[in-house]
DNA sequence: TCTGGGGTCCTAGGACCC
DNA sequence: TCTGGGGTCCTAGGACCC
């Protein structure tokens, strides 16, 4: 069997761990650069806030409901994130993270456990270590549990945890599941299933095979079999990244060449520390740049630049180089710019290494740099230092006017208390 | 005025090889 | 008039996830 722990309206939750006056009032957090609502609360949901909308088109909302509104804190929910993963893999013996707020377990040799007791046990003792609540869902495929999990979430009374363990408890929990809802399908194939009247995962899963392999291809007959009972995915253990990408949109829309030099010179500089953390090189760097999509009144422009590395790489001066010149190329003056990045990809270990016989660099000693560039930001902090073309300007920062502290993280956040 | 960021996998078609 | 059979690799685009 497999358990799915989730945390319910996580970075809502992160919140209001912190800041108890909160529990019971809405709550929703937004996107970088205060963009849109990524999370709500239980009593935002009731408000009818959707996912994804636009913060500026709820502000009538969010004044006359007294939502209260933060600007999203990844510090703190990547750090509660651990804290619920590390109480979740004490539970159990095979784990695999699935996102910042989801992990699957493998229930092996559980036969003569209470399942139901166990994962209420779960639940509880997550809660009890981090003040985040979760829900758990158990069933025999990986697409079941997740089911499962909505259930858990949705039925007060099943304290949490859902199982599916039985064909008459499947039907059951698949008639009353849409089909958009279902792990693997999406809003267009749930789209495209309505048409064939296919509205359920119920329905779904009474197609024949061959039907839905033709129309969703391996993928779709993997969901199709998940959903009978028949197990198509195991535990994955997450290897190394295949892309890397660093981008932002800026919080002000910029003209100039300089500012935004800076911004992808930090980007590039995301990118390979991402990649030594992982013990990489990239052998390829993308960089784009593009003005607002949605100002459909201003002229637009987008463009992109592709650059094959002559030797691979994760040296930080390196990639910064490629992306600035890639940046040269692209950029032109006249427009106003909303958003840039940079993406490594092609990416391999990092031994062996293919060199180049041209190769001038001395790569001993710039690996031996970022080495300790690395440890010393790991001590003092992030970005203690730095490459000078990172600069200090920042005129491209992100809008986060409502950011909450980072209580777990920081010396001076951290919260007092009057006894 | 104001609309996020980061990933994965699969497939079809084209170009090429013998 | 008639034009084989068997492969690989790459890329763009489409779908999905959180």
């Amino acid at each position: 069997m497999f358990g799915l722990i989730d945390c319910n309206n996580f970075y809502a939750s992160c919140e209001r761990a912190f800041n108890p006056s909160l529990n019971g009032k809405p709550v929703v957090v937004l996107s970088n650069n205060d963009g849109c609502v990524i999370a709500r609360s239980a009593e935002a949901k009731v408000l009818g806030i959707p996912m994804g909308e636009p913060a500026y088109k709820l502000k009538e909302l969010i004044e006359t409901n007294q939502v209260f509104v933060f600007s999203s804190n990844y510090v703190l929910y990547g750090d509660m994130s651990q804290r619920v993963m590390n109480t979740i893999s004490t539970f159990a013996t095979d784990m695999e993270i699935y996102s910042i707020d989801e992990a699957f377990i493998l229930l092996d040799g559980f036969e003569n456990i209470d399942l139901k007791e166990y994962g209420e046990n779960v639940v509880r003792t997550v809660t009890r270590n981090t003040g985040i609540p979760v829900s758990m869902g158990i069933a025999h495929t990986k697409t079941l549990a997740k089911v499962a999990n909505k259930f858990a979430k949705k039925y007060k009374n099943y304290k949490g945890v859902c199982i599916i363990d039985t064909d008459e408890k499947r039907e059951k929990a698949l008639k009353l599941t849409d089909i958009g809802d279902v792990w693997g399908i999406g809003r267009r194939y749930s789209k495209r299933l309505q048409y064939y009247s296919i509205n359920n995962a119920w329905d779904f899963t009474q197609r024949p095979k061959n039907w839905v392999r033709h129309l969703m291809g391996v993928t779709g007959e993997r969901t199709w079999m998940e959903l009978c009972g028949i197990p198509c995915f195991g535990m994955d253990t997450p290897g190394d990244k295949k892309s890397i990408c660093t981008s932002r949109s800026f919080g002000e829309r910029l003209t100039e060449m300089a500012p935004i030099s800076e911004a992808v010179s930090n980007f590039a500089a995301g990118c390979a520390e991402k990649l030594r953390q992982q013990h990489s090189y990239g052998c390829v760097l993308t960089v784009f740049i593009h003005t607002n999509p949605f100002a459909t009144n201003q002229a637009q422009y987008y463009n992109q630049k592709v650059m094959q590395l002559s030797v691979p790489t994760n040296d930080t001066t390196e990639l910064i180089n490629y992306a600035l010149r890639g940046l040269k190329s692209i950029f032109i003056q006249g427009y106003q710019f909303k958003k840039a990045g940079v993406i490594v990809s092609e990416i391999v270990p990092e031994r062996p290494l293919q060199g180049d016989l041209f190769d001038l660099r001395n790569r001993e000693k710039f690996n031996r740099v970022m080495t300790v560039m690395d440890s010393l930001n790991t001590m003092y902090g992030k970005q203690k230092v730095k490459i000078a073309s990172q600069g200090f300007d920042r005129k491209w920062k992100l809008k986060n006017e409502r950011l909450s502290p980072c209580y777990t993280t920081k010396l001076d956040d951290v919260l007092e208390v009057n006894a």
